[in-house]
DNA sequence: ACGGCAACCAAACAAGTGCTTGGTAGGGTA
DNA sequence: TACCCTACCAAGCACTTGTTTGGTTGCCGT
């Protein structure tokens, strides 16, 4: 007897299901989540739209296990970072990479998340987009302050302002970022850290 | 038969014209454009949404109203800092102070500009929009590359990543710049220089 | 008192939206 | 053969969307 799988709508290990989700995520990532309809995924896919609910309870759902699936697996990847016994400079340099190493094999995700955390939060399915926000920021928070008491960081940046800048400026280079480009990602981290600690002028010394 | 004016479909100078184009572009920013509804903009007018087609063709024709308005003057003040006799350290500091300015007087066109491009730049009507792209592309190659020729950048800095990453880390600052917050826009770009220019590490010296 | 005009209302329309329902083709299993 | 199950179709529903049309209100100069 195939159990089905306690879950979902219908079965969960289906290979089709997935096919569908990456497509969903594709178009969710290009067009936005609301300004993609279900007859979008349907055509992209070659089915009517009406089939889609077939594997899925609503086009919400579709969109929530993408974003459940990537945080879950991104944020325990930075639990091991700060776990790790790498010194305050290095959980920077490797909470950076992971970053970029997201974009690449997770790009839609990413770019939907960017682009559709503040629409999407306004519901309470998606309450804990907000959360994750916040954990992101103890991560990087924990990181920065690690950085200023270990001597690594100049004592005058304001750590806030830090933050910000860094969770932007990394994230935000999933718009460009394509993979097989010309540049692959741990070479975009590195030409960052290189920006971000040393900044792009020559020869500085400042203190 | 009355002639109202060889402009737009109403007369263009009207102060509730300028209040319901404040509306739109402060629920564009915060929603989006495609997913904020006439509805939205009429209720928030107190009005009903008919209504807004006294003073408006359409709903795009809002949007690009405030965009090229926008750009036109943005893109002024970028050639005057070319134009000008300052140097290339000084004329990219300018550039910088001048993108964090635009982000203060005028957050909601920069918030739609960088949340809708991509989708308003898909019709024609839109096209100037990518034109926009190039020409900010041209202002900061440009800028860069007086800096390295000049002897103020590091000489192995790849260009075209040092662009994106400025162009992206300028503007994402919308996302979090409020006017009337802690910080204004002066210090926002000091800072925000400060890290570009020097890095965030302590005492570095490279070479 | 009058006409003109900007600003708005009330009601509707066609197209598009997410989603539902009842059915069916086809492969695997007993 | 009979059964089940996955994946889908065909058709439609209730609602929302941008937009149109004809009419109304109140102010302003003459």
């Amino acid at each position: 007897m195939p159990e089905p799988g306690a879950t979902g709508a219908t079965g969960e290990n289906s290979s089709r299901r997935d096919e569908l989700l990456r497509i969903a995520a594709g178009l969710f990532a290009e067009k936005g989540f609301k300004n993609t309809t279900v007859r979008d995924i349907a055509d992209a896919a070659g089915i009517l739209s009406g089939s889609l609910y077939h594997h899925f309870d609503s086009k919400e759902s579709i969109v929530d296990e993408l974003l459940v699936a990537f945080q879950t697996e991104l944020f325990d990847r930075y639990d091991e970072i700060l776990a790790s016994d790498l010194d305050a400079r290095g959980k920077i340099e490797a909470a950076v990479r992971l970053s970029f190493e997201a974009i690449h094999t997770r790009g839609p995700e990413v770019a939907i998340f960017q682009n559709d955390a503040d629409f999407l939060g306004g519901f309470e399915r998606f309450g804990y987009l907000a959360e994750r926000n916040q954990q992101s920021r103890d991560v990087w928070m924990t990181l920065l302050r690690e950085g200023i008491d270990s001597g690594v960081l100049r004592q005058d940046l304001d750590i806030e302002i830090i933050y910000r800048f860094i969770r932007d400026t990394v994230w935000v280079a999933v718009r460009w970022y394509r993979p097989g480009g010309e540049l692959d990602h741990p070479e975009v981290a590195d030409q960052y850290l290189h920006i971000l600690l040393e900044g792009i002028t020559e020869g500085t010394t400042h203190g």
